[in-house]
DNA sequence: TTGTACGCGTTATCAC
DNA sequence: GTGATAACGCGTACAA
């Protein structure tokens, strides 16, 4: 590694004018002989491009922010998985914002001081701040979860979800289900889209809906004060982790209703019973955003695409036990 | 955000020379008049430097490389919270390895390229490449998890975490113990550290060991294998991921022992029953990680630094029930 | 206090 | 095919 050896030094070195290495380095025409020197004064330093110089002439550089409202959960890191995937020659700049605004906030203001080329925002939840930052930017911009109009967006289909589980769960018969929501305010694609179907498959089935949040430990206390007055044999969660909080509230109280969740493929699998779920592929999520930005990068279409992803029923033991 | 303005487009604009106006933004004595005179240009354009040609000049950025195994973890995470926590002025570029040697050289050697002004390597697995072109570099580095000589480490006492649990499993009065272990090629501080104190405890108490790996469905089959044949009344993971596996084999097998797991918290209230577990906080892991990184920086003390972190026993259900 | 001139490493233009 | 030379945006001696 030593210190880092220049186009300068190699001309020097070569006896050529430092504009001939360049050319050698960017695939220009260059005579057999010249080629030859340079070639072992290249692989005796090991000469890399200085990064900034390059970024500052030609003025962009081949990262990509991507903002990502927290690590700790498996559909976001398989969604950045998918963004690595496909990618070759981009750098990924991965910024985590704990779901909160203000950091987000600052987070796409300090992207856009370092010059990324780009913005990828995951699970986006905009505020009217973040819109209009967003929109007075010229960055190519992509962002998934959120059907907002006027953005690049890739959605998750759970307007079907909702209608599959909806099928599904009334061939369970269940006799009394508690749905365990999110204030669609908060989050339109989970809290509304999510359930359309469901609401209507139980039309005419006993049923009842509280609204608490995505954190588990309040899905639990919410879980468990309804079922403590009320005996459910079937909880259907916005999510996974939800439904995990449920299942704890079910097992402190003895109760042993089936359950369906959302989403998480994670969970599903580590708790006993393993759980029956909606699940989304995130990981070709991932690889689809990264489509589409390059798409928005490289043709700026005219008009916002928008992309739907679906998923798929995985039915496993929370149900048929 | 239109257009980004430069330095010299502020002193054009405010009939000046460039250099007061670089004068100016970096805290040199610049008279009252054109100081408000800039004041109110650089507001109305909005001015941010770039950071390219900050760079350039001054040949160093302040990026730092964060490697990580993996990101679908909440150890993983927990330290990158940690890292944030303390940061001010650094940009974090978190590269995922995907707990894959190849790919982690070539992430060094990327973020070399890139010239990040040094390293932070997480859960560290150092193979013989790795090892030589770090030594090789003069980046500041920095790497946890396991405890190589001749690296500035933070590692986690596993010795003590072992010494703890073979106290406590004493007291369980077990009579026949099943130890879910890794090889200690792989991870010394796992398969072999965390395990000495728990052995030497059931020196006289029935027990068997099996050798798995970190991933659960491995563990699961593992532990399939041997609870079929044999009845054991405690298992030992050397994970708490591992632990899961054998939760879901006797869950199958309709068998129901006691557990002890070690380290990602995140499991242990996510499973019925919740789980017991050695628990080490990764969050300050993170922050001793950012800590130790800017001493190394700043001060590049003479000899290789080394931390340790301890941790907890925290006993739930799995142990009580 | 202010301005001039140059260099950081790279690419691009244009003569030769 | 090659080599001066000028830019990219910023910081900084040095001179005024």
């Amino acid at each position: 590694m030593n210190k880092k050896i220049t186009i300068n030094d190699i001309a020097t070195l070569a006896n050529v004018a430092k504009s001939t290495v360049s050319r050698y380095l960017n695939g220009g025409s260059v005579s057999v002989h010249t080629r030859a020197k340079i070639d072992d004064i290249v692989a005796k330093y090991n000469y890399t491009p200085n990064t900034f110089a390059q970024s500052l002439k030609q003025q962009t550089n081949h990262t990509i922010g991507v903002i990502v409202p927290r690590l700790d959960s498996i559909a976001q890191s398989d969604m950045l998985r998918g963004l690595d995937e496909l990618n070759k020659d981009d750098t990924f700049l991965i910024i985590n914002v704990y779901q909160d605004s203000a950091r987000e906030l600052a987070a796409i203001e300090k992207l856009h001081s370092q010059n990324v080329s780009g913005l990828i925002i995951l699970t986006a939840n905009l505020t009217d701040d973040i819109r209009s930052i967003l929109e007075a930017s010229e960055l190519p911009t992509v962002i998934q979860g959120q059907d907002e109009p006027g953005f690049n967006r890739i959605i998750m289909n759970d307007i079907n979800a909702g209608n599959v589980v909806g099928d599904y769960l009334k061939t369970l018969a269940p006799r009394n289900v508690l749905l365990l929501n999110v204030d669609d305010r908060l989050d339109r694609a989970v809290g509304h889209d999510r359930f359309v179907g469901i609401k209507s498959a139980l039309s005419d089935i006993p049923h009842k809906e509280i609204i608490t949040d995505f954190n588990m430990t309040d899905a639990k206390e919410a879980a468990k004060l309804a079922m403590a007055n009320e005996t459910f044999d079937l909880v259907i969660g916005a999510t996974d982790r939800i439904v995990v909080g449920a299942m704890q509230a079910a097992f402190s109280l003895k109760q042993q209703p089936r359950y369906i969740g959302f989403g998480q493929s994670f969970f599903s699998e580590t708790v006993s019973p393993n759980l029956t779920s909606f699940e989304f592929s995130y990981f070709e999520t991932g690889k689809a955003l990264y489509r589409l930005f390059l798409k928005v990068r490289d043709n700026t279409p005219a008009k916002a695409q928008r992309i739907v992803i679906d998923g798929h029923l995985v039915i496993r033991d929370s149900t048929i036990l």
